[in-house]
DNA sequence: GCCAACGTTGGC
DNA sequence: GCCAACGTTGGC
């Protein structure tokens, strides 16, 4: 099994509206590094459920891989905001996984948590510069984050 | 193929 | 709202 972290902006998608809808097709990737991480989901892959560009930055809950990489339907719709004028249904550019909620933690785990915390030195999230949206978690990132859940 | 300009991401 | 970092675009 991997193990993954998914950015979103919550205003756009939250870990509630996971929930909410019970599955979801991780849309408007459109960063060729995050599209092949996609890409190398597997069914029964973890995700790390991560709200970015908010009040309280962090990990909100955990989600896992259902269905493995098919092209992303928003990038032919000339009405969405992801539309890709150069993409074609034969050599389509952008592609999506779809996930389903595992459990929704009570707390999160912030990201100034995971920066104070040494197990995370080597995760990419932490590293200067990063922007990218869905990025490799080792299983031991993975373990230690459901640990820092728990704490209360 | 280089690189300046520009747009986006995302923490603070 | 600011701004550093970085990816993409397009002229040459």
């Amino acid at each position: 099994m991997q193990y993954w972290l998914y950015k979103s902006e919550p205003n756009d998608y939250s870990y509630a509206d996971l929930e909410r809808d019970g599955r979801t097709h991780w849309d408007g990737v459109r960063n060729y590094q995050a599209r092949n991480f996609l890409r190398e989901a597997r069914v029964g892959d973890r995700v790390l459920f991560y709200h970015s560009n908010t009040k309280v930055i962090g990990v909100y809950g955990i989600a896992e891989v259902v269905a493995e990489a098919y092209p992303d339907p928003s990038q032919f719709d000339p009405h969405s905001r992801y539309y890709d004028a150069k993409a074609t249904a034969d050599e389509p550019r952008w592609s999506v996984v779809d996930i389903v909620p595992v459990r929704a933690f009570t707390k999160p785990v912030t990201l100034a948590t995971i920066k104070a915390d040494e197990a995370f030195s080597d995760f990419q999230l932490v590293k200067k510069g990063n922007r990218l949206s869905v990025m490799p978690a080792s299983a031991g990132h993975y373990q230690r984050i459901l640990e820092l859940s728990e704490d209360s």
